[in-house]
This record gives structure tokens, sequence and C-alpha cells, in this order.
RNA sequence: UGGGGUAUCGCCAAGCGGUAAGGCACGGGACUUUGACUCCCGCAUUCGUUGGUUCAAAUCCAGCUACCCCAGCCA
């Protein structure tokens, strides 16, 4: 399995620190299980995962499930499962912050017993007006001094649920007039009477992510506690907060923050709540719609493990906020469905083609190997006969130099088959094209031709009366380029999906499983459908075109 | 006008005082029973900008500029 063994500024830090004399790397990935991963997830799921790795470390999985208002187990499931999809083995158990309640109001009970914290009873309101601003310092909190004892009896009643929501927080006491406003009298718990989806009713009182995040990563040894950008300035708040317990509390590490910058990918969109929009408002179907940048969508659409993990590696680690262009990811999926997929036909738009020197009723298997790049996968026995369906888009009743397909005229090679000639359009009252005529060399059979001909262009085509009819649902970005100034929605990509009904495919697909990834021969990467595919109904998804260097004109 | 960050090719990104890695994209060519794959070749005399230090600067110093983040009882 890859790892993150290439050099970014994350594993030089941590390289200095281990020729200091650390040992025990352990890091931790902490979704706070509210919605589904998406592929900013894999990043940071990649980055702390094979950190550990390299550094024959361990990493934790752990729920940041401080408050119970958005989160929910039918997250923690996903989250569990996509990370294991990812290909990750977290260290066992699972942890959750919500495990540390206990520790976490025993911490509050010392901050407030040597005064650094205080119960506070302004409301959210008044907080922001003794805030200040970003240029004004702020003012001390009437509240600010009271007693430890007072302190201690008003938390101790908050925790009792003798207050109602938002009637007393908790402080730490540390700078109203720091330049940093996180410093400015940090709230550390609220009161939320509110079920937890583990805890249940036990608390009512939940901490901060301020106060909770860094007390977990002490508690469980993590030496880095890797994050992103945004937290920079909280950075002295979460060496505060450890800096005022570590003694009392005997924590087994203490760990280091270090931001990186997140993903952020043309055309996508990573965020949580903008994705939450596009699963209830029914514009795509589910968290796990093949268009959708989530794990479980892109795992859906056919994307593997391997070229999510590889594209991590390939875009690096920085602290500058930068937009990685989509193509590195398509290039990395490319590169791994090419090596692995079993290459199959499969015609999208078809045109009936007769072969009219061929005789009827005859059937012949012809053979054809199932990946160029693994001789081992051996070959497929695939049907030929007097009528087969090809591209639309492959003929031509007249077409230039550079077109090396099929028009009037001129000839052909069928992949894995025979070379054709066409002799007639056949076409409907309006001047669609509805058949062709062709004649075939029997002497060009592919494997055994002596004819000495040679012809430019290779079609993929399918046999018509063995071929089986499929469903394909074909990819486009979800979202146009510009979001603009509007509604997100309105950006919504209306030919994201296109489904094709009347798909004609080679009869070995009706062996495919759901989740199976295959390469339809010119036309792309496809993944049996997850959810509808069966082998009565044949249902793929588009997964990755192919690169593409034909230029009409 | 406070604080914290970031600026190296169209997009990522190495570089840590000794004279600009690599990948993606792009362009050209070879090969080809997938216009795919593969293989060659090309692609920053220059590192946001202006000065300074030095024999030598993307790397050190100073000023300037641009962009990102922070005023939730969210994470």
């Amino acid at each position: 399995m890859s790892t993150s063994s290439a050099s970014n500024f994350v594993q030089n830090i941590i390289t200095e620190d281990i020729n200091n004399g650390m040992t025990n790397i352990h890091t931790r990935f902490p979704p706070e299980p509210n919605g589904y991963l998406h592929i900013g997830h894999a990043k940071s799921i990649c980055l702390n995962f094979g950190l550990a790795q390299t550094n024959h470390g361990i990493c934790n999985l752990r729920f940041d499930d401080t408050n119970p208002i958005k989160e929910d187990t039918e997250y923690v499931d996903s989250i569990m499962e996509d990370v294991r999809w990812l290909g990750f083995t977290w260290s066992e158990p699972v942890h959750y912050a919500s495990d540390y309640f206990g520790q976490f109001y025993q911490c509050a009970l010392h901050l407030i017993k040597t005064g650094h914290a205080f119960v506070c009873d302004l409301d959210s309101e008044a907080m922001r007006q003794y805030r200040g601003t970003l240029t004004e310092p702020g003012k001390d909190s009437p509240y600010r001094n009271r007693s430890v004892e007072e302190n201690l009896t008003l938390f101790e009643a908050m925790k009792n649920g003798e207050f109602a929501d938002g009637a007393k927080v908790l402080r730490a006491k540390i700078d109203m007039a720091s330049p940093n406003i996180n410093l400015r009298d940090p709230v550390i718990y609220r009161i939320s009477k509110t079920h937890h989806h583990r805890t249940g009713d036990q608390w009512c009182i939940y901490p901060m992510y301020d106060f909770a995040h860094p007390i977990s990563d002490a508690i469980e040894g993590i030496t880095h506690s890797v994050c992103t950008l945004e937290f920079e300035d909280h950075r002295p708040l979460y060496d505060w907060v450890i800096d005022h317990l570590q003694e009392a509390m005997h924590f087994p590490s203490r760990p280091k923050q270090i931001e990186f910058a997140r993903l952020a990918l043309t055309k996508t969109v990573t965020s949580k709540r903008k994705l939450k929009r596009l699963v209830d408002s029914g514009v795509v179907d589910g968290w796990d719609d093949p268009r959708m940048p989530t794990i479980s969508g892109l795992r859906r659409r056919g994307y593997t493990p391997e070229a999510i993990r590889n594209f991590c590696e390939l875009i690096g680690v920085s602290k500058s906020n930068s937009l990685v262009d989509f193509a590195m990811l398509e290039h990395c999926l490319r590169e791994d469905l090419n090596q692995n997929a079993p290459r199959v036909m499969a015609v999208l738009h078809p045109l009936k083609v007769v072969i009219t020197n061929y005789p009827e009723n005859k059937i012949e298997h012809l053979e054809a190997e199932i990946n160029p790049n693994k001789p081992e996968a051996g070959s497929r026995q695939i049907p030929f006969g007097r009528e087969i369906y090809i591209e639309q888009e492959d003929f031509r009743e007249e077409a230039n130099k550079k077109f090396f397909r099929l028009k009037l005229g001129g000839e052909v090679r069928l992949k894995h088959a025979y070379i054709i000639r066409c002799d007639e359009v056949i076409k409907d009252e309006t001047g669609n094209i509805i058949e062709l005529h062709c004649t075939y060399d029997e002497t060009t059979k592919s494997g055994s031709d002596n004819s000495g001909k040679k012809v430019k262009g290779t079609l993929h085509w399918v046999e018509a009366t063995t071929a089986l009819n499929a469903k394909v649902c074909l990819h486009d970005f979800l979202l146009l380029d510009d979001e603009g100034d509007g509604d997100f929605l309105d950006a919504v990509n209306p030919a994201s999906q296109v489904v094709l009904q009347n798909c004609k495919v080679e009869p070995s697909l009706a062996k495919a499983q759901k989740g199976d990834r295959f390469q339809f021969l010119r036309n792309g990467y496809f993944c049996a459908d997850s959810r509808y595919f069966s082998s009565e109904n044949l249902v793929f998804n588009h997964t990755v075109s192919l690169k593409d260097s034909y230029k009409p004109e």
C-alpha cells in the first residue's frame, strides 16, 4: 500500500522530533460525525494514517462528538466504512471525545480551582459586546472575579441541570485584551440539554472544541495533532489548555498542533453545508450519488481507493491555499483502471450494421484479451455474426482525412474481428441513418490476418442477436465552472447525469457483480452500479473517460 | 487601522546560501487491431515586488504589494 512517504513539511517536523529522541509517533483523524466524508477528508486521512505508517507509529480514529445537536450514529457508521474502504486501519478501539466527558469535567474543575476559569452569566449577545472587535480590545466580564468557591458551586449546578440552555457558560480566564480573539476568555463549556448519540442524557453541559480537542489529544498520547489552516490562531489556546492541565493530569504526551492547507478541487464542492443541501433538495440521489465528491459517491462512481491514495500523495501537503486541478484526480484514476480494469465492448449509441456477405444464422466466437496490460488475466470469447451494432458517431457518409472511422466506401477494422467495408447507407423517410450494409473480408480475421491490408481505424462493436441491453449513466461535473453570485444550486449542471436506456453490451457482462469496474473499449471506464445492478438489470455508471487526442478538422 | 498565515511554470509542488527536482495540463514525434496505453522530445536565465548583505540569494535582512483565516454558547 502506498504511504505518505513523500517529503512534506509535516514529515520534516516529525523527522526532526525523531532525531531529537521522540519515539512512538502517534497521530489521529478526528472527524465530527455530522456528515459524510468527502475527498477533502481523504487528504487528511491519507496524511494522518500515512504519517503514522511511515514513522512506525499509530493513528487513532476519534469522533469529535462534543456537539450533540449536529451529530448522529448514521455518520459514525459511514465514516468508519469510508476509512476502511480507503484502506486504512486505525488503532483499536475507535475513540470518541464523548469517552472523555468525565475527564473534561475534571479538567474544568482544575482550571476553576487554580483560578483559570470562571462561570459567566453574560448571554451571547452581551458576550459579543464585551469581546471587542478585530481592532479593539475586549472588556472583562463582570463575572470574571467570582470566587473559586462560587465558580465551583455554579459549575456543579450547571452540570446538574439547574440552569436553562444558554443561561451560563464556563470560560477560560486568559486575556480580554489579547490581539488574538481566541484568547479573550473563550467559552469552554456550554449548557445544552440535548440527547447525545452515545451518552444519552447523562450530560447537559458539553465542552467546546477548543477545550476538548487538546485534552483528547493529550489523553490519547497523540504526538502530532494535524489540522487545517483555519485553526492556526487557535494554537495558542490549544497550548494554553495543555499547559494549564499537564501537571495535574499527567497526560502521556505533550501534543503539537500542526496546520496544513485543506484540499480544494476545481469544479467540486466540499462544503458539508452545500453537500447536505444537494442531498436534501433532491438534486442528487443521496450522499452516495455517483456525482457527489463524497467518498461513498466516488466509490459508487467507480473510483478506487488506490487512485484516491495516490492522488493524495501526488498533490503534496503545504500551507499555501491551493486549488488542485480535477484532472490530477482523474489521472490517478485512469492510471489504476488502465492497469486493472477488464476490457469489454459496449455500444452506447447503437447503429445496426448488416454484413451482407456473412452467412445468415452463423455465429462464430472470437478470442479477445481481457487486459492488454495483464496477459495473465487471459482472454474471453465474444460472438460475431451477420448483424452487429457500432457506435453512431463512428460512421459518417463523408469526412475528411482526420476521420479514421467508417465512411461510405471506406474500410475499418472491427476490434478482435474482421475488416469491413461500408457499401450502402439505409435511411428512413426523414433522412436519418438507420442501418449500414457492409461486407467483410474473411482473410482479415484477427490473429490470422494474411491480407496485408492496413486500415487506420479500429472500432468496437457488439453482435446484435446475443447483445445484452444495458442502461448507462453518463456523468459530467455536478457544478458548472463558476458558481456566480446567486444560489449555488443554480450552478448545478443539468447535464451532469444523462441516462442512456438502450445500450448494447457483450454477453460476458451478464456475469458482472455490483461494483465491478470495466473499460468499455474506446468509451471509457464504467462501473456496475452498487445499488441497482443485477444480471437482469444491467446498470453502469460512467467512471471517467479515456483521454482522447482526436481533434476534428 | 488588530492578530495569524501564504506568495517558486496554466495547476500542484521540491528547494533550507553554491547557481531552479518531479507530477498534472499542454504542444510535437514514434508505436498502436482501443485516436487508449507506452515511449521519446519541448515546456520558469527565473522564484510577488523593491532595495540591502554576500565572491555567490528562491534561500539571509528591510520595506512594499496581493491573497487567505479570526469577532459561534460550531468544529
